[in-house]
DNA sequence: GATCCACAGGAAATAGTGGCTT
DNA sequence: AAGCCACTATTTCCTGTGGATC
C-alpha cells in the first residue's frame, strides 16, 4: 500500500468492466434455449442460401433481444465464412446491417422511414457519404436500393425499436418486397424487427404485419433465477473470487425482477455499481447493503440522465417548475410556468418560446412522466386551465443535477418568483 | 339552466435547414 | 442563382368546452 495514489482503494473488486459495458456481447446466451432455437431456425434459411425469412421480436427491455440478434448474426456470418471456404465456386453472399430507430427520432420521438432510409444508406456507405435531411423522399429510397442491389447475396436489416417508426409504413412495407417489386435484382433482402412494445404488432397495418411477422419470438421476462445464473456467469469473469457470495446475487436479481420487469442489464448494473460501492467503502465481500445503495444510486442517477437527455426547452421548462416547486407552489398552471421560463430562457441566453409552443413541450413532459398534471374548472370565475407538479419519482434536487449535468448556464440565476407571478397577473390569496 | 371564464388544444401559416436540379 | 423537395420547429389564429356562478 505504503506510496498509493489517492485514488487507489485499498481493495479492489472489479477484475475486468469492460464486461458490464453496454457494447460487450456475451460469447453465450443464457437461459433462452427455446427462444434461441427458434431465432436460429427463422435464420437457417440464409445459411442454406434461401429467401430468407422476415422476423419480429418481442419482450422488454434487458431481456436478450439485441444481445442475442449480435450474437447470432455474429455467428452465422462466421459460419457462413467458413462455409464459403469449403465451398469455393457456390459462395453465398451475407451481410447484416443494425439501425437503431429510437436515436434517430426527432424531439417528438417517432422517427419517419425517411429517416430510417437514410440510417440505412450511411450504415450501408463505409461512412465515406453521408447526408442528413434535404433529398428527395424518393431519391433516399433509390440510393438506399441500389446500395442494397450493390451488395448481393443475403442482407438482413435489423431495425431496433421498430416502433418508434411512426405513422408511414413504407419502408416496412416495401423492403421485404423490394426484389418483387423489382427495386432490387441482386439482392434478397430480410427485416428483423425488435420491439418493446406489445401494442404495435397489432397497430402495423395488415399487409406489414403478414409480411414482417412471419415469424414473431417472442422474449418473455427472465426469472429470478435465472437472471442468478446469467449474472453469476458475468460475475465469474469481471469479479474478483472470493468478493461476492450468492445472497449478493439474488438480491441483485431479485430486485431487478421487481423493479425493472427481469432485465439482465439492469441486474448487470446492480451488480457492478454495488461493487463500486463496496471498493469505495473499502470492505471486501460485496454486502446486500451496497446493492441497496447501489439501487439508490442507479435510479438516482437514472432520473438525472433522462431529464438531461431532454432537449433544452424541456430542461428550462422542469427548470421553471422545480423552483416554483422549491417555493411551494408546486400545483401551478401554465402561464405561471410561462413566466418563470421566460425568464429563465432569456439567463441562458435563449429566445423563450410562446405560451403556445412552450405548452407543447409541457403536454411532452407529462406524457413522459416528469410531471404531473391536474385538470381544474372554476366556471364562471376561473375558467378551465390545467396545473402542474413535479412527478413524485423526480426531485428538485435531480432536476438541479441535470441542469448541470448538460452545461446549462443557470447556475446563478434566481427568480423572483412574487414578482413574476405579479407581473403576469397571478397574486395569489 | 343559461352564461361565460380562461384556458386547452387543433389547424394552418411561417421560418428555417439542407441539398438537389437546371 | 433560382426553384424545388422533404422535413422540423414554432407562431398565429382559432374553436371548443366543463362547470361554478348568476
Amino acid at each position: 500500500m505504503g506510496s498509493s495514489s489517492i485514488f487507489e482503494d485499498d481493495v479492489e473488486i472489479i477484475r475486468n468492466a469492460d464486461l458490464f459495458t453496454e457494447e460487450h456481447t456475451p460469447a453465450e446466451i443464457l437461459c433462452r434455449d427455446d427462444v434461441m432455437q427458434d431465432y436460429v431456425n427463422a435464420l437457417k434459411p440464409v445459411y442454406k442460401g434461401r429467401p430468407p425469412r422476415n422476423a419480429f421480436l418481442y419482450g422488454d427491455t434487458g431481456v436478450g433481444k439485441t444481445a442475442a440478434t449480435k450474437y447470432l448474426l455474429q455467428e452465422l456470418d462466421a459460419d457462413i465464412d467458413s462455409r464459403n471456404a469449403e465451398a469455393p465456386g457456390d459462395e453465398r453472399g451475407f451481410t447484416y446491417v443494425r439501425v437503431n430507430c429510437q436515436n434517430l427520432a426527432p424531439a417528438d420521438g417517432t422517427a419517419s422511414s425517411y429517416q430510417v432510409a437514410i440510417a440505412l444508406v450511411n450504415e450501408l456507405r463505409d461512412g465515406e457519404t453521408v447526408s442528413s435531411t434535404g433529398y428527395a423522399a424518393r431519391e433516399v429510397y433509390e440510393m438506399l436500393y441500389d446500395e442494397l442491389d450493390a451488395i448481393g447475396g443475403t442482407v438482413l436489416i435489423v431495425l431496433d425499436e421498430v416502433d418508434r417508426v411512426g405513422e408511414s409504413d413504407t419502408l416496412l412495407y416495401d423492403l421485404p418486397r423490394a426484389r418483387d417489386i423489382g427495386y432490387v435484382e441482386n439482392t434478397r433482402i430480410g427485416l428483423i424487427g425488435i420491439s418493446n412494445d406489445y401494442t404495435f404488432r397489432s397497430n402495423l397495418s395488415p399487409k406489414v404485419r403478414d409480411t414482417l411477422c412471419e415469424t414473431e419470438i417472442k422474449f418473455p421476462a427472465y426469472t429470478a433465477e435465472e437472471l442468478e445464473e446469467i449474472i453469476e456467469a458475468r460475475a465469474e469473469r469481471a469479479l474478483h473470487p472470493d468478493t461476492y457470495g450468492k445472497e449478493v446475487l439474488s438480491l441483485c436479481a431479485a430486485l431487478a425482477v421487481r423493479n425493472s420487469s427481469g432485465s439482465a442489464r439492469r441486474a448487470m448494473d446492480l451488480l457492478k455499481q454495488a461493487a463500486e460501492h463496496a471498493e469505495n467503502e473499502g470492505h471486501v465481500p460485496i454486502e446486500p447493503d451496497d446493492v441497496y445503495a447501489a439501487k439508490e444510486e442507479l435510479d438516482y442517477g437514472d432520473m438525472v440522465e433522462s431529464v438531461a437527455d431532454q432537449d433544452q426547452h424541456k430542461q428550462l421548462i422542469l427548470s421553471a417548475v422545480a423552483r416554483l416547486d422549491a417555493d411551494g407552489r408546486t400545483p401551478v398552471r401554465t402561464k405561471a410556468i410561462h413566466a418563470a421560463y421566460r425568464r429563465l430562457a432569456q439567463a441562458a441566453g435563449d429566445d423563450p418560446l410562446s405560451q403556445r409552443g412552450m405548452y407543447n413541450h409541457l403536454t411532452r413532459l407529462d406524457m413522459l412522466g416528469f410531471l404531473h398534471s391536474y385538470q381544474n374548472n372554476e366556471g364562471l370565475r376561473g375558467g378551465q386551465y390545467n396545473t402542474y407538479e413535479l412527478s413524485e419519482a423526480l426531485t428538485v434536487e435531480q432536476v438541479r443535477d441535470a441542469i448541470a449535468e448538460s452545461e446549462l448556464p443557470l447556475d446563478g440565476v434566481s427568480l423572483d418568483i412574487e414578482r413574476i407571478l405579479g407581473d403576469a397577473g397571478l397574486i395569489d390569496t
